[in-house]
DNA sequence: CCTCCACAGGAAGCGCAGGAGT
DNA sequence: ACTCCTGCGCTTCCTGTGGAGG
C-alpha cells in the first residue's frame, strides 16, 4: 500500500459506490433494450412479416428507411433476436446475420462476413468475388435453413460499390435447393431507392418501413427507460432527461445522440465527484462530444489530408475567409515541398477536400463566379485551436502551421 | 445571346500489397 | 516461384457547367 495512492483512491472511490451508474452499458449505442418505446407499430409490422417463417415459409425482403438514431437497427435486431429465439424453441431452422455495410464496405468483405456466420472460413483477400459468392451459396444450401441477412447502412455500400451484390443476393434463391435467403436492408438515406436498379428494388422492397424521427417527448420516454437502468436512484436532476431530449430533438430526433449526452454527462458528473447530474454537466457533455468527435477525426487523418486542412487554415490566417480549390492547391503544393513530399494532383486534392467536407472539418460549396470560372469555396468549419492542438507532437506539422507560404502574397493580390 | 473561365466530378486504369491456387 | 485475384490510393484524361462580361 502507499505506492499507488492516487489510483487506489480512484479505485476505492469507484468501489465504494462513488459511481452514479448502475449499469453504463445500457447507454451504449449497441445495446438492444427490452422495451422500445414508440416503435410498437414497427415491431408489430416486422413481426408480422417474419412470423410465417416459424411455420416454414420464407420471409419477404424488407427495406427499412430512417435517419440515424430513429431505432431502425434496434427494432430489427430486437425482432430478429426474438424470432431466432422462438425458432430455436419450435425447431424452425432460422439463422440471422447482421452486417454493417459502413464498416464492412466492400462486396468481398460483406460476403466473407456472411460466410463467417455460416462457419465457413474465407481469406480476407485473394479470392475472386464470384468464387466467394459461390462458396457462400453452396454452404448456405447445405445448411438447409432460412438465412436472414441484415444489411445495415446499405446505402453506404451501394453508393460506393453499386448494387451488383444486392442483385446477386436477391436472386440467390433461384439457385438454392434446400435453403432460402431473405434480406433486410437498412438505409439512412431516404433517396437510396434512386440508386437501385429497378429489378433489385422490386425484389428488395417487397415490404418497406419508414422510421420517422422521434420528437422531444418520445425521446424523453426512451431516456427515461434507459436512465432507470443506467443510473442509481435520484442522481438525475429533474429536468435532465427533458434537456437531453430537447437537445437531441433539435438536431433531428436522434436517440443515439440523446443517449450519448446522458452517458457523457454521467461520466462528467462522476469524475467531478458530484453525486448528482446537473444541467451544467449536460451542457458540458454536448461540447465534449463535439470536441471529441473532431479531435478524433483530425488525429486519424492521412498526412496529405492534414496538409490540405493546414492550407485552408493558413489561407484563413492570411485573411482569405473562403478560399477556392485553386488557392488551396497552391498552398498545399508549397507545404508538400516543405515536407519533402511529392504533391498529389489537383484532382486528388479536390477529392480530399470533399472527404474533409463529409467528415465535417471543412465547409464547401460549389459556386460559379461567372467569367472567373466555376469552383468550390472552402472554409474551415472547426475552431482553429483544434487544428493547432491536433498537430502538436509532430514537429514537422507544428512548423508548417506557423509557416508563411510564398504564394500567399500572389493569392492575396488577386483579390 | 454567346463565350469562356476554372474548375467539378465521372471513367478508366495503374501499381502496389496481400493472398490463393498450382 | 509463378500467376491470378481483389481493394486501395492515386493519376490521367475527360466532359460538363453557372453565370459575368462582352
Amino acid at each position: 500500500m502507499g505506492r499507488n495512492d492516487v489510483l487506489d483512491e480512484v479505485f476505492e472511490h469507484f468501489l465504494k459506490g462513488g459511481s452514479l451508474f448502475q449499469d453504463r452499458n445500457v447507454l451504449r449505442n449497441d445495446y438492444v433494450p427490452d422495451i422500445l418505446p414508440h416503435r410498437g407499430e414497427q415491431i408489430r409490422y416486422v413481426g408480422e412479416i417474419y412470423a410465417p417463417t416459424l411455420g416454414g415459409s420464407h420471409g419477404s425482403n424488407i427495406l427499412v428507411y430512417g435517419k440515424t438514431g430513429t431505432g431502425k437497427t434496434a427494432v430489427i435486431k430486437y425482432v430478429l433476436n426474438r424470432l431466432t429465439h422462438r425458432a430455436c424453441e419450435v425447431g424452425a431452422p432460422i439463422k440471422a446475420c447482421y452486417v454493417n455495410c459502413r464498416l464492412v464496405n466492400t462486396e468481398y468483405r460483406v460476403l466473407s462476413n456472411l460466410c463467417a456466420a455460416l462457419n465457413v472460413k474465407v481469406p480476407f483477400t485473394g479470392l475472386a468475388v464470384g468464387e466467394v459468392f459461390e462458396r457462400f451459396r453452396s454452404c448456405l444450401d447445405s445448411h438447409k435453413i432460412l438465412f436472414i441477412i441484415i444489411l445495415d447502412e446499405i446505402d453506404a455500400l451501394v453508393e460506393t460499390r453499386g448494387d451488383t451484390l444486392l442483385y446477386k443476393l436477391t436472386r440467390i434463391n433461384e439457385n438454392l435447393q434446400h435453403s432460402r435467403a431473405s434480406i433486410i436492408g437498412i438505409s439512412n438515406d431516404l433517396r437510396f431507392k434512386e440508386l437501385l436498379d429497378p429489378r433489385v428494388l422490386s425484389s428488395l422492397g417487397e415490404e418497406e418501413i419508414v422510421f420517422r424521427p422521434y420528437n422531444a417527448t418520445e425521446l424523453r420516454d426512451i431516456l427515461l427507460n434507459r436512465a432507470q437502468l443506467a443510473f442509481r436512484d435520484g442522481v438525475l436532476f429533474d429536468g435532465a432527461l427533458s434537456l437531453c431530449a430537447a437537445l437531441a430533438a433539435a438536431e433531428h430526433g436522434d436517440a443515439r445522440r440523446a443517449l450519448d449526452l446522458l452517458r457523457v454527462a454521467g461520466e462528467l458528473g462522476e469524475r467531478e465527484g458530484s453525486g448528482i447530474i446537473m444541467e451544467g454537466h449536460i451542457r458540458l457533455a454536448e461540447k465534449r462530444i463535439e470536441h471529441d468527435r473532431i479531435s478524433e477525426a483530425l488525429e486519424n487523418l492521412p498526412l496529405h489530408s492534414k496538409l490540405v486542412l493546414c492550407s485552408v487554415y493558413l489561407l484563413r490566417k492570411a485573411g482569405v475567409s473562403s478560399a477556392i480549390t485553386g488557392d488551396v492547391f497552391e498552398v498545399y503544393g508549397e507545404l508538400s515541398g516543405q515536407m519533402g513530399l511529392a504533391p498529389l494532383t489537383q484532382r486528388r486534392v479536390s477529392s480530399l477536400i470533399n472527404e474533409l467536407d463529409v467528415i465535417g472539418l471543412l465547409n464547401t460549396r460549389v459556386v460559379s463566379m461567372g467569367r472567373y470560372g466555376r469552383t468550390k469555396k472552402v472554409r474551415l468549419s472547426i475552431a482553429h485551436g483544434l487544428i493547432r492542438g491536433s498537430f502538436k507532437g509532430d514537429d514537422r506539422l507544428e512548423r508548417l502551421i506557423n509557416y508563411t507560404p510564398g504564394c500567399l502574397s500572389v493569392i492575396l493580390s488577386k483579390r
